[in-house]
DNA sequence: AATGATACTCGGC
DNA sequence: TTACGGCCGAGTATCATT
């Protein structure tokens, strides 16, 4: 059996936390972009702020008004207290299971022949030890897991046998489903798909279309019933990003140079404490239409943490400049393709 | 034509 | 209808090499 571990309302939660008396007020955790006073979105919102139509990803000034002011507090995102959070919580559930794969900052998989008698106790040592609850699902797939997981949230404990599984996956709105977000949700109503089960009335052919070869042949299995999951392998972070914001939008090659001069020495920080190598540059372009663009070069040997790319960045800016005309609004830089400097030092 | 590497977009959280 | 961050990996497209 597998088992889901979701944290609840993650980062609101450990905020509210640190404020007890904040309890039951509305509390949005922000990603604030600096470019007006209320411009960025909404991160994370506590359930009285979901209550009033607060969601992830809303504008932070389109949720202030629905928000009354004086039961509401809007705060900035605090990422490294989130990751301590996290890494705790991580610590607390490898102690219990064998076989545990961290999916994200606050989720965990785990497979375990005995997941059922393990759930609740997790649940409550997470509770006890670290003062959050979470929300866990335990089924036959890693799939069943998870959405029974989101089902009984928060602060829940749903357990499917294989019966109730197949029942909670073929009779879900397609959208429901993860790895189903609004672009593919949106394709298969088109199509005529309300619920997982409509899928299997579409041919396969016009699915793999429609969708590609991989998703296209996952859909088609899903609403056959077949899911197979297996826990992945946890893997290594393959690139490291560092993204920002633009007072205001731009082509100047010069400012885009500077904005990416704050930028950089954060993702090299984190190339340094991790003792990775570089083999490709990427910098990324959001566009005034909010379409994201990336140019990259990669690089014939790895490149240390503290090798300069100015030659690099200003190469792929003139390029990107040169063909396409739009202002820019985010810019941002990435390294990836690692190659761990192992025992080597850095050469000066 | 097959294989592998690289470039880029999509979209989930 | 539009408002609108900062990440990341997955997947696909394209290029290079044989």
């Amino acid at each position: 059996m597998y088992l889901h571990i979701d944290m609840d309302y993650f980062f609101a939660q450990i905020e509210e936390k640190r404020r007890p008396m904040l309890k039951d007020k509305i509390i949005a955790v922000c990603v604030f972009s600096g470019r007006t006073e209320d411009s960025g979105v909404i991160s994370t919102v506590n359930y009285p702020g979901r209550a009033l139509g607060i969601k992830s990803g809303m504008p932070i000034a389109t949720a202030k008004k629905k928000a009354p002011p004086a039961d509401s507090i809007f705060l900035p995102v605090d990422r490294e207290a989130y990751t301590q959070a996290s890494m705790f919580i991580d610590g607390i559930i490898r102690k219990g299971c064998d076989k545990v794969v961290q999916a994200s900052i606050d989720e965990w998989h785990v497979e375990d022949s005995d997941a059922i008698q393990k759930a609740p106790k997790i649940k409550e040592e997470i509770e006890k030890k670290s003062g959050l609850t979470c929300s866990i699902g335990v089924a036959p797939s890693l799939l069943g897991a998870k959405m029974g997981a989101s089902k009984c949230k928060p602060d829940g404990l749903l357990i499917l046998d294989k019966e109730s599984e197949e029942k909670l996956i073929s009779g879900s709105d397609v959208e429901k489903v993860p790895g189903i977000g609004k672009k593919t949700g949106e394709a298969l109503r088109a199509l005529g798909a309300l619920k997982i089960q409509d899928i299997s009335k579409i041919d396969p052919g016009n699915l793999v279309e429609t969708f590609g070869r991989k998703t296209g042949s996952w859909l088609h299995e899903l609403s056959l019933g077949e899911y197979k999951s297996e826990l992945g392998e946890e893997k290594e972070q393959e690139e490291v990003s560092r993204i920002g914001t633009l007072k205001m939008k731009t082509r100047d090659s010069y400012i885009l140079l500077e904005k990416l001069s704050d930028l950089e020495p954060e993702a090299k920080e984190w190339l340094m404490e991790k003792k990775k190598s570089y083999k490709t540059l990427t910098i990324i372009f959001i566009t005034e239409d909010l379409r994201t663009h990336t140019k990259s070069t990669t690089f014939s040997h790895p490149l240390p943490w503290n090798s300069s790319t100015e030659a690099e960045k200003k190469k792929l800016i003139e390029e990107f400049l040169s063909e396409n005309p739009m202002m820019i609004r985010r810019i941002g830089i990435r390294f990836g393709n690692f190659l761990d400097l192992g025992g080597q030092t850095t050469l000066f």
